[in-house]
DNA sequence: CATCTTTTTGACCAAATGGTAAATCTAAGA
DNA sequence: TCTTAGATTTACCATTTGGTCAAAAAGATG
């Protein structure tokens, strides 16, 4: 099964660059460096790749939130998960542009999961983090706003590259991004 | 010119739902109640309507940044920065998803616009905001990255609005994001 | 070697898509 | 009313693109 991973790799090259109608199977076959009736003998058509790749991320897109741990101390916990989203953008930003892509265009293949998948835990984490700032350990602040606050500034550095790179030069954001933002959400949460 | 703003308008709908690719000449046509080779009478092509579009968008998109004022309070107007952009998002979504399509991939018709227009006004802003800082007025913080998670927070609501209607129900965000934006940024500058 | 299964490929196909050409319609002036 | 310029449509065209099919390679197995 290394074809397998081959195509999907190539295809996550492809689809977060160009989008689901923007990416083409002869695209997908020459990076991975097969014919394209070969391609369709691993996979039954475009769709099942992007749902393959879509269904892979929706794991490890959930796993930092799902790490932050309810019994550890408020304020490291939420630095913590900042710190693993920021981690995210930098190793896996072709998912990050996957799953923006997915996002802006209204989430035609992923509403399912979203509803199904992430709203209970982000319903979830919202409870804890209004308890922890109930109980008075973190500055209160609506906790909703805070996760996306936080998904927006840590998967920014990811999906706007393009237009940091103009602005910073090649690369020069993700180390002092990690710096910024502990400050910038340490001082809204310390209580 | 009648037609030729309903077929941008209706070339904003489409674009930036499904972005450059995904987006077709009849899409085009059905939205403005045009026929296609009528279109092609007002634009030489697809793409000349993509450029229309981004070209108009750009003075739209900076125009938040140009009024911040030097001489004003530093506090007022960076929370008046942020407020001006959530706004945009509220009012003008589908420009801010156009804008977040192009940039996701690569950039490859507004690259030039972005070192040109963006990149002066976004260095002069820097710079003023460094000098509030350095004087006192605004808590020390990165500049640059301020002005990336002004960005990322505010457009975050128009171009992942999808996934925000899951998590907290149609429309309701965009009221409270403006409270918690403001304690959020003042949390980070108050000196 | 001979057989059987799994991969791979070259030649196609039908639909979609950006775009063109020429004819037709409409409205304003002379 | 006749003319003329602009606006619109119908009928196409060439290319791209997702996908199929049968045949050929390439392994495995006895």
């Amino acid at each position: 099964m290394r074809n397998r991973s081959r195509i999907l790799d190539a295809a996550l090259d492809v689809f977060s660059t160009h989008g689901y109608r923007g990416a083409t199977l002869d695209m997908i076959a020459n990076a991975a460096g097969l014919s394209k009736p070969n391609i369709l003998y691993y996979f039954e058509g475009k769709e099942e790749i992007h749902l393959t790749l879509l269904n892979r991320l929706m794991e490890t897109w959930l796993d930092p939130l799902v790490e932050l741990n309810p019994e550890g101390d408020p304020l490291t916990e939420i630095l913590g998960y900042v710190q693993r989203k920021l981690d995210m953008s930098r190793d896996l930003p072709r998912e990050s542009r996957l799953f923006a892509n997915e996002i802006l265009q209204g989430a035609p293949r992923m509403a399912p999961h979203l509803s199904a998948d992430l709203k209970p835990l982000f319903d979830a984490r919202c409870a804890v983090i209004q308890q922890w700032m109930d109980a008075g350990k973190l500055a209160p602040a609506d906790p909703r706003h805070l996760i996306f606050s936080i998904w927006a500034t840590t998967q920014h550095y990811a999906d706007f590259a393009c237009q940091i790179d103009v602005l910073m030069g090649e690369g020069a954001a993700t180390d002092s991004a990690g710096a910024f933002l502990e400050v910038l959400f340490t001082r809204l949460l310390k209580p």
